[in-house]
DNA sequence: CGACCCTTTGAGGGCCGTCAAAGGGGGTGG
DNA sequence: CCACCCCCTTTGACGGCCCTCAAAGGGTCG
């Protein structure tokens, strides 16, 4: 099952003005004064193989980052161990702005699958706003973006029953991967999520997790095996999850 | 148990100049060209009634606000009325940024008492970013905080069993209280919230919630009656949530 | 005094967690 | 090339936590 790996993503040369990101249609375009502002901002790129973590729980990180390519997932874990997963990150998501203001990091980020990284350094964070503020006004907008993923995680640990946390985690990630690319014509050929994640992702035990979802698969709405995700009946787990998203606008990327 | 209410706050006269909220040591202190932008931004003031929305969900609101007085709360609701609330809001919190990037409101604000708002256009914004990139820092920051806190607020409703969400909810709202001087002394003297809050916040039903509150009062850590709640055993209720926090550093307050 | 809202308590059941163990695929080492 | 091991998935059994239903208690307001 873990056999099958994606295409190697084209590497970052580390020239910011020919990074291949920022011409998908999922991302605003920049102009050439601002990909040099983020050029002086970014101080290189980092490499974290799957299941490592980007970054370590309690520890403040001296760095932002953009992922680049790969799948990862920002977790907290209670001192015996429990843990939920707080959101997930694709491509163009920028993190690690929590920790800015607080006195230490209080999440963990890990790497779902092999992960590229533009790196920033935290202490030219200010000056990156003094300087641009419309790529500020960017961060802002993914902070708030990133608000608005685990205000819906939130309900749906909250107040949604099984099958309904189980049909919104399925079509959210569908979502989110054919927004980037990495998923189409309701087929994510790579999906590297396990079952534990997904049990920690919408507060399920693991096993429940894997009764809920054979049980979406037996009705025909899903197929999940290996590492391949197929959304069968994407209008029957909207319905289910009540759970309705309109098509996002392009996003900025830093 | 409704009648006693908090001494009516002083009123905003509309002038930045002269704002008392940033005199309190909760907030980082503002120079005077950056108050002066802030009262550009600023459009008015509003009141708005216990128990009337300030936000209403599904509805893109022109305008943002920083909560003056009185204490509110973001929530989302699924269509079949189940109800979850996001964050709670006290006096210095700023709102509506998530939908500044969004197609349309996806969240609404209740006012949990009365309530005043500094208004601010939403057509404003990138000017005030423009302007003045040290507040729009200070916005992301803000964004961030808020995000901190739904987090937390996801563990809780995901992975923490029901004593341990109700310890974890009274603990966080007393801290908030006493920071911006609503609470003191382990003490609460105008609690707004009812059960069926705390019961939507944490993610349990109301008469569970109900049961778990009785049982951690009869176990002395806390009392809550009338509309005061009083922490009798901080230290227990942090370890029985697992929930630690150090104290948080000033914020900037827009 | 009655209506209404919120709180409180009890009863019963179901959803979901825990425990346990088998199945299956891939990787490693012999 | 095969055997073994490990990790992940799958299924069953059982129990308990928490939800729903129901109704009484208490305070406030009209």
């Amino acid at each position: 099952m873990q056999a099958s790996s994606p295409p190697t993503p084209a590497g970052c040369d580390g020239a910011c003005a020919t990074c291949d990101l920022h011409e998908r249609d999922a991302f605003l375009p920049l102009s050439d004064a601002e990909r040099d502002a983020i050029a002086v901002f970014r101080s290189g790129s980092r490499e974290v193989a799957a299941g490592r973590l980007i970054i370590e729980e309690h520890r403040r990180s001296p760095n932002l980052y953009t992922l680049y390519s790969g799948w990862a997932f920002r977790f907290k874990t209670l001192s015996d161990g429990r843990r939920q997963i707080l959101n997930f990150l694709l491509p163009g998501d920028f993190m690690g702005l929590q920790d800015e203001f607080a006195e230490g990091t209080t999440y963990g980020v890990e790497a779902a699958t092999d992960c590229t990284l533009c790196v920033f350094p935290r202490d030219r964070l200010w000056d990156f706003f003094n300087r641009q503020p419309k790529l500020g006004y960017a961060i802002t907008w993914l902070a708030a973006n990133e608000e608005k993923a685990v205000d819906d995680n939130l309900v749906t640990a909250g107040r949604r029953a099984a099958a309904e946390r189980v049909a919104m985690v399925l079509l959210h990630l569908y979502r989110r991967a054919e927004r980037v690319g990495l998923a189409a014509d309701g087929r994510v050929p790579f999906f590297p999520f396990q079952q534990q994640h997904i049990a920690d992702a919408v507060g399920l035990s693991l096993v429940h997790t894997n009764k809920t979802l054979r049980k979406l698969q037996r009705l025909g709405l899903h197929r999940l095996e290996g590492n391949v995700l197929e959304i069968l009946e994407p209008h029957a787990l909207e319905q289910l999850g009540d759970y309705f998203e309109r098509p996002q606008r392009p996003t900025p990327l830093i």
